[in-house]
DNA sequence: CTAAATGCAAATATTTTGCAGGTTA
DNA sequence: TAACCTGCAAAATATTTGCATTTAG
């Protein structure tokens, strides 16, 4: 896969090392599809191998965030959640309070946003670790 | 004040009491003009009255939420802040990952976003505890 | 060979909770 | 007075760190 290869590249680039952690680290981010807790990469690499640590883990997550091969964000849960970026570029989240769903928009949607900030306050917004929080359609109560 | 007599209003309407503690952590949150963590309001309380308890500012500011009286934002760093919402209405926050400014956005703003996103998605935003994380234009220059 | 990475355990940091006693309405 | 609220201490959670040992390159 192209992401493995990227990851490589990346390590090797800057004299970091693979190890079969980082790479059961990287493929249990790979079985997920949306948004996951520290925790739950954790238990998917445990399935693979029982030693590996929790800091690993941490320390593993930390790093493919410096290569920018994951993003991370901050939820009112109290933990935080990471998600692969393969691929796919900067993309922004909408996240149900309600049952947990993840929508992925494409940034272009910020565009128009993002340039009346720059160019009211001077402000420009990151475009990775943007996250709104909300009710999805299945979960927004019937009545207006 | 209208935002004490506000909290007193709230309070009574809910068969909650009014308590010293409530009125010095509701103080606190009127010392300051931005965001405060649980940690800074529980100091300013400390400067009134040592035998607070941490423990009692969590539970108040829990309340104030909601009473909708304060907005609650999760950040990188590892510790909510909270802000006093007197006054004036939902807005959100430009915080600069740089300097930690906060810049206050009125809603207005993103109206354009949120009917985009409900139309595409079906999903409502939450006016409440919105918050963009970036670089506001004194910290710009710096990196690229 | 040697700098980097890991596992382990312990430390941090933040927020929450159980409970006995004190306080508000 | 009765329900509510508080302080205290301890628990629960999440993340980080020091260090001796192992390992990738």
């Amino acid at each position: 896969m192209a992401c493995e290869e990227l990851f490589l590249q990346e390590l090797r680039d800057r004299g970091f090392r693979l190890t079969p952690q980082r790479e059961m680290v990287l493929s249990a981010l790979h079985q997920t599809s949306g948004l996951v807790t520290a925790d739950e990469v954790y238990r998917r690499v445990q399935q693979v191998s029982t030693s590996v640590d929790i800091s690993t883990v941490y320390r593993t997550l930390d790093l493919l965030q410096q290569l920018d091969l994951v993003a991370c964000l901050d939820t009112h849960e109290g933990q935080r959640v990471y998600e692969l970026r393969a691929g796919h570029g900067h993309h922004a989240h909408l996240v149900c309070r309600s049952c947990g769903a993840v929508i992925g928009v494409e940034m272009e949607q910020f565009e128009a946003l993002a340039q009346s900030l720059y160019r009211r306050f001077g402000f420009r917004i990151d475009h990775d670790n943007l996250s709104f929080s909300g009710q999805c359609s299945r979960c927004l109560p019937e009545q207006p």
